[in-house]
DNA sequence: CTGAAAGCGCTTACAG
DNA sequence: CTGAAAGCGCTTACAG
């Protein structure tokens, strides 16, 4: 039995043979009106996509990649755990980003997840012997990232979603995320916050690293402690359990900074559950911008980048990359904080005067109080 | 300035006829030995398969693919909202269980991520046109889903994810999720809870219509008033906007049971903001089990279901139609109520018996004094 | 401005 | 058990 409809069994599929026939050309004319190459006639052209419509022929990528050698194919390989990938917003939204410049390209996103370092090099070099790809986005960068090597090796053409560590010949596609951390934690110093404390992600994770870095310069720069830190694997798990650490500490912080949204979340969860106020005892900035996080009791403050930008954008790079062979680096606007209601100035702590315009805040932490919105 | 390394740049890829040469045999050997066909001598084998491995040689799909016009990649397209899909823990889980099955298949997954109808359509097409996938997976499933016509028509295998609403030729991988919100309704009946509502998904959505008749039918059953529910997008926002109407409503419910853990996530704070106790007021049960649910305050009750095995067999089943052309429809195990501490008694019940087994909860909140965890 | 032919790298009857 | 040849459906110099 044929699942299908016994009609559409008899009719094959017409090849570009079917069409210069119909048209009365060769194919190799054919082939030229769809690639758009100069030297045919008007009508003729006419005549061809004509033809091509009529008998529904659109050219097959399978012939068109072999005699072009190329896939019009891009991957993205994501090695993370399920269940920590699924909650985070990250890659829907960076995938749609590259879905949007692809479909007019006429190229298609191959994905692959993978769980761990061996299978994610496997997958790498699978995608190149078969040739599956035309090039790849490389994201979560790590510390010594052995992918950068690879793809050399491997003479793949990528772009890297961030800079990596060392210099390396492929083009970034860069967002300053760091410099929301830095914005809240100059926000919370303010409202005069002085014992901040940032729950990094994956340490191994260059993003991570860097937010912590930073975390830690703008603490210094501003005249605080910055190693009030723990760091997790960016799972909501490892978000609570850090909270937990923070808050049994003799002198528990009165801000925290996540690393991401599901973290914040479930340290709002622990803070909520030991009876820690939020803001009134402990202010919370999560980092992603998720949906969910206006919804909360109490809103939360966080930190938000554009990843649906970051994607297109690390598309059209890439693209550009393996038409021209170079395309050169491009960064995004950085990422900024987003005042909810999870943040207000310490406990005990005098109030800020009322500020005139929005987007600036009070500067001095022994004036600074209505934030709590 | 090339960005790859110079030695690599002279050595080309190896083919098949490097292969056979190599081996001193024909090419139509080496394809023979790569395909598994019998009737090749033992050491002929070997002979060409060290060769194979000393070149590094792997068949080209591009190649393959013309001979055999066979993509080797199955596709998924996906049409949501960007901010939705990114808070939705289904299809990270789902996909990170296709690949599970594909990678050791030699296919590969091709994704498409489209906002609306018009693109989906486009989508479908342009795959079949193009010879791009294999067979797809078809989510989401849809009153009147003009999919199935359209894949029936274009001659694409299929496997449906649930049962669509109309028989149709392909085979269906389903989970029964609506038995989970069949057992939410029984033990909130259980509990002594009478006014309980359903805030729903997309009502035309099949999976999501099926959980809202489940629930009617459940709180018929049950000899309650099913018709307490609100239907919405799946967003947060509009879980919290269900919430704030239900809580508005006279007879406020004391049970208010969520088609997806975004949207009891937001009916959290939404409750907690209006200073309604979870679950001294109102009790709460989500649905997907998201890791960030154990970490909430209070810890959500939920329903969980396997969407990391719905994909394995899903491209299990796949792979099989399309090598068979038919195969069978499949059958999982039903989700299951997962209980947390967002679920109690409603306010003023009596406490039922005390039951022996662990996985039952105190009941009334007269005398639920260490609920409160 | 147009046509005939070779080639992309495999697979697969068909002979031997 | 093995080899030579045609073919998959395009693209692209190369002639005209």
């Amino acid at each position: 039995m044929s699942v299908f409809e016994d009609d559409a069994a008899v009719r094959p599929k017409p090849t570009i043979s079917d069409v210069a026939r119909h048209a009365g050309v060769s194919k190799g004319l054919v082939s030229f009106v769809f690639n758009n190459r100069p030297g045919v006639a008007a009508q003729t052209r006419e005549r061809i996509l004509a033809s091509a419509a009529e008998l529904g022929w659109r050219p097959s990528v399978k012939a068109k990649s072999l005699s072009t050698r190329t896939s019009y194919a891009l991957g993205l390989v994501i090695r993370r755990e399920p269940h920590i990938i699924a909650a985070d917003p990250f890659f829907p939204a960076f995938m749609a980003g590259v879905e949007s410049v692809l479909t007019g390209a006429g190229r298609v996103l191959v994905l692959s997840m993978v769980p761990d370092a061996r299978t994610e090099q496997q997958a790498y070099r699978t995608l190149v012997a078969e040739n599956r790809v035309d090039g790849v986005f490389v994201t979560d960068l790590r510390q010594r990232d052995r992918r950068i090597g690879l793809l050399q090796q491997l003479r793949l053409p990528a772009v890297t979603i961030g800079h990596p560590e060392a210099a390396a010949p492929f083009p970034a596609v860069n967002l300053d995320d760091a410099a929301g951390i830095v914005a809240a934690v100059g926000h919370l110093a303010e409202l005069g916050h002085e014992r901040i404390a940032h729950v990094a992600g994956d340490p191994s994770m260059l993003h991570s690293a860097r937010r912590a870095e930073s975390f830690t310069r703008a603490m210094t720069e501003a005249g605080l402690d910055g190693s009030r830190m723990v760091s997790t694997d960016f799972s909501a798990a490892g978000g609570a359990a850090a909270t937990r650490e923070l808050i049994a500490a003799r002198d528990q912080p009165t801000a925290i900074v996540y690393a991401n949204d599901p973290m914040a979340i479930a340290g709002l969860g622990v803070l909520h559950g030991a009876g820690v106020g939020v803001p009134a005892d402990v202010s919370v900035v999560g980092f992603d911008g998720i949906d969910m996080g206006r919804h909360l009791f109490p809103a939360l403050s966080t930190i938000v980048a554009d990843p649906e930008g970051w994607g297109a954008a690390a598309a059209t790079t890439l693209l550009t990359l393996i038409a021209e062979g170079r395309a050169e680096d491009v960064e995004l606007a950085p990422a900024r904080l987003l005042l909810r209601s999870s943040t207000a100035p310490p406990p005990g702590h005098p109030p800020p005067p009322a500020p005139s315009e929005p987007s600036s805040h009070p500067t001095t932490r022994s004036r600074s109080s209505h934030v709590s919105t």
